[in-house]
DNA sequence: TTTGCCACCGAAACCGGTTTCGGCAACACC
DNA sequence: GGTGTTGCCGAAACCGGTTTCGGTGGCAAA
């Protein structure tokens, strides 16, 4: 301030409300020029030892970390992960963000990555928000939840060039990389765990074959009655059940046959909840006069009284695997080697139990 | 390909996987500078209608959006607000968070930002996921949720100079900004809807006072018993719960007592659901014998038998006005011009009713 | 006609990084 | 001793925008 000469950076840094540290400050501390330190610092080979030693000290001393967004704008990358949350629906899935968001997070922040995530209402709502995400690049890829059979979101990102991965599977797996909980082997155990019980008449609900997963549910029921067995259960099995009330409805249906299945494997534990009210209201007792199984592990059902049973998702790991899939995915690894599942499990609870004759069944209720 | 002469943007097009329309692209197709464009585009008045007209059309035209970190090198803002939650407690607020989500983005996609969360464990590690965010410029202010008397976040970000906006109140109110849900008066409420019932013991089971909003939960209840001309309750208040099983052992230990009170004031739903499994395993009937009101509108209070009395806050528009004032606290506007609060709303259920003489009591369990 | 002003836009710097290119010194090899 | 290599790093281009500065043309006032 005395003086007539005044250093510019100097007098930058006395305006700027935070003095931020650049490359550029780093590499005059040093002597060097902005390249060496940004190669030294993301590991190029031909820095020498010493050189790389001298610059990470230097820029842990002084507190530099290089701006993500200015990386960006020559790699391309802005080191975050998308996610477009489609929340119009029920709050089927609301119970498990909690665990999903962690697991992704966890999963982004290992790498340095963040998360981005955008809501919407509708699904061409939803479109338009990934379509904005991309045009301004808000993210490198993006982890879709709750996939179709066929879904309009990968016709869109296969289109855009960018990189994705399903939280389950769909019916063109072209291009697609993904990480899924292998639901249908649990509908096959919910059936064979019940046939060994002694059960022969079993019904099903389920959910919007229009998803993946409540597909591939309906498939692995038959699939364990198949194996059982047992014929198919023609009559007893409903499909495009999304809400308690809707499960509600569907088991009392089944439940009010003429020969009424002695067991409901439901695919989720709303519709199991649903499914345990409707076999309420005719005097059966769960877990004695009825079995009723859900899928999910969701808290309500661990809260409920007898507790339910049902298959537990491990919703914090799948949201790791995924945010690792992707960054695999966006460094180039074909999406053909990023395709896993895991199996959800059993969890004992009160719903069910082993077949009563039809006697002793009169006398319970 | 057959000529020699290459362009160069032609050739960097063919090579790009997918071809990206830069403000370049847009000034030469036009025949004026990316200066122009740039302003044309962002509304600087130095621009004529026409040509503003014509840069438009042909922006929108040839699909151009510019990329947020392009921008962001120079203006500094990346238009993303920051999210870190820290899920280390309970599952309290995991049942809303589907809301405050939505409501965040939909908030911010109104002005074109996007929101980046993040996840922590402990405290420390919410910190350190602060400090990162900020170093790399992931987000340009921060929400942050459940606040406390005395708040280490607030501090940080203070002294890093980032703007931020609380969900909730704290200590020391200087610089912040907040939006809040004014629970003092819910509770409040709550106290004269019950004197006004005839009740005259009232207990109160309370959070942990170290969030501020516990503690102005506290003191609501107490305002509401002087209000009321009721005494200060001594003895029949407790806080420092936070879990289900907090709320019945507290309940059930204010229910053993000599002189017990015929209504309890729960500052949450979730103690609420404690301190109903409590009464009840004493012979209490919810809304006859015993009265209970809770706090949050829960999906669970509402599911319960009978619905439990409550009061609902919006979750939704919670999120929408914190992103609408962590954007005017970004662009500048004074924090002390940024604070709101609004009313949670009594939602009649049936766990509370007039007070009954203690004769007709005993005769009821 | 000259002057002054203003509206409008071009030229170029700039933001903070990354990456290409090339050069220099040291060393090995014939 | 000349000639490649090789290791290492400086110089500068570059990424895609924004913003500053200055200049030009048109029009009104003198």
């Amino acid at each position: 301030m005395g003086g007539t000469i005044i250093d510019t950076s100097a007098r930058r840094r006395a305006v700027a409300k935070t003095a931020r540290v650049t490359i550029a400050d780093v590499a005059e501390a040093l002597g060097v020029t902005k390249g060496t330190v940004s190669r030294a610092l993301n590991g190029y080979p031909d820095i020498s030892p010493s050189t790389r030693q001298r610059v990470v000290a230097a820029a842990r001393r002084m507190g530099y970390s290089p701006l993500a967004h200015a990386q960006a704008i020559r790699t391309g990358r802005v080191r975050a992960a998308g996610l477009v949350l489609q929340l119009e629906q029920h709050d089927a899935q609301k119970p498990f963000l909690a665990d999903f968001l962690k697991g992704i997070t966890q999963g982004a922040s290992v790498e340095g990555w963040t998360l981005t995530v955008a809501t919407a209402d509708s699904e061409a709502e939803g479109l338009e928000t990934y379509r904005r995400l991309i045009d301004e690049r808000k993210a490198d890829g993006f982890i879709l939840p709750r996939t179709r059979l066929v879904d309009p979101r990968i016709a869109l990102l296969r289109e855009a060039n960018v990189p994705f991965v399903l939280f389950g599977r769909t019916g063109n797996p072209e291009g697609c990389a993904w990480f899924d909980i292998s639901s249908e082997d649990a509908m096959r155990e919910a059936v064979l765990r019940l046939a060994g019980a002694g059960h022969r008449r079993i019904g099903f609900v389920g959910g919007d074959t229009a998803f993946t997963y409540a597909h591939l549910r309906a498939t692995g029921f038959e699939t364990g009655l198949t194996e059982a067995g047992l014929p198919p259960a023609s009559g007893m099995t409903v499909t495009g059940c999304t809400t308690t009330e809707h499960g509600r409805g569907a088991a009392g249906r089944i439940l009010d046959m003429a020969d009424a299945p002695t067991a409901l494997v439901c695919a989720t534990d709303l519709l199991a909840v649903g499914a345990l009210r409707a076999a309420r209201e005719r005097g059966l007792v769960p877990g004695r006069t009825i079995s009723i199984t859900g899928y999910d592990g969701s808290p309500e059902g661990a809260g409920m009284e007898p507790p339910l049973t049902t298959f537990e998702v491990d919703q914090l790991a799948a949201g790791t695997r995924l945010t690792a899939l992707l960054i695999d995915r966006v460094r180039g690894t074909p999406p053909e080697e990023l395709r896993e599942t895991a199996p959800a499990v059993f969890r004992q609870g009160g719903t069910h139990g082993p077949l009563v004759s039809d006697n002793h069944r009169e006398n319970r209720q």
